[in-house]
DNA sequence: GGAAGTGATGTGACTTGGTAACGTCACTGT
DNA sequence: ACAGTGACGTTACCAAGTCACATCACTTCC
């Protein structure tokens, strides 16, 4: 498999993310055409589709992956383990998936989402799909069906604040934690804010 | 404003959605193009796009209101209910917008929109809407930050399983309860369950 | 009561996302 | 050597969505 002097250039896919981040960023989504992409990776607009199924999905591709880390550590986690904790089992194994280095390009890709509303609809897609992993998963292992509902929704709620404080450094200048602490740390605070409601 | 003689029929907007809907159901989303839709309400596709900003659109329109039902709710509830009371009173709010005559279109809806992945995405984008209405507005009066997010998350969840029941009667065959009800009754369920978390 | 204006619609041309059929060629295994 | 295989390019096509412009019932103002 040796296609260092292939007839193109290898790492095709990544070279069509980066240059569809590259362009998102420069002039925006909608500006910003299949073709213009493929151009600047070297390569054409059919090539493109070939490796992702629509235009968006270029910013989101691996996210599949996601839904089984959880569905896997939820089945994995102890018999003993209360639904909130195999909740937390689950997200130290999805945050495991993201290592300091990934931390600025998920920046530059948090920004160009929140900017479209096309990519913000596809990612409330990918986040309801991680929502029903965790719900199939703890109903799986015997989590009683409205029980199961809140421990993934509020599962995911840790996420995603973990996520955010992750990726902005407004927060915490100095700390610089891993994604997996936070995550840790964002489900504390949930559970210590159930009381409240 | 007396348009019945005029120069086109009226109603046009609600026509176009008869027609999407039918022809959805029909033939399925994807393989209906929007140029069948105008013609089978009578007018063409840009009229069609006048009214919807997009294909899928035509199954969501007035869900827009929906956030600020649930805004407004909120807003109004008086200074000493708790978040999960301000949520039921937006759920009651929301869940007045429903009435028995809606139930079989909106079944209808939700078998065409689960059907397809691009009218889940769509669903998954208001239903977040949802959740970022109601954080937004419980913060509004003062709920602190994961308070609002919990509450907000817990409310929409139970707003959705109570469609689901609302809509789909396999289960409780006689009773046909109000939405009102059912979403009461799913949000007791939801608050029950927090200590088996 | 006639003229100018408004608003919803139709027409046609256009861009772009996305699909499909077919050909090319380096590399692989026999 | 030789028949795959897999990744890619080329071309043609369909349908979503946009835009500029024309039409005409109805309204409003003079």
């Amino acid at each position: 498999m040796l296609y260092a002097m292939g007839r193109w250039e290898p790492n095709t896919r990544e070279r069509l993310v980066r240059a569809a981040v590259e362009l998102f960023a420069e002039q925006g989504y909608d500006m910003t055409t299949v073709n213009e992409i493929a151009e600047r990776a070297g390569t054409t607009k059919t090539t493109f589709f070939r490796h992702f199924p629509d235009k968006r999905e270029a910013l989101f591709a691996g996210q599949d992956t996601h839904s089984r880390l959880l569905a896997d550590a939820v089945a994995a986690a102890p018999d003993t383990a209360t639904p909130l904790d195999a909740v937390g089992v689950a997200l130290d194994a999805l945050t495991a998936a993201f290592p300091p280095e990934r931390r600025a390009f998920a920046a530059r890709l948090r920004v160009v989402i929140a900017g479209n509303d096309e990519l913000r609809e596809r990612a409330a897609f990918k986040r309801a799909g991680l929502a029903v992993a965790l719900t199939d998963a703890l109903q799986q292992r015997g989590v009683p069906d409205p029980t199961a509902d809140l421990a993934a929704e509020l599962g995911v709620l840790a996420f995603y604040r973990a996520f955010d404080r992750w990726v902005d450094p407004a927060d915490d200048p100095a700390t610089d934690q891993t994604f997996t602490d936070l995550a840790r740390q964002a489900l504390r605070e949930l559970r210590a804010a159930l009381p409240e409601l």
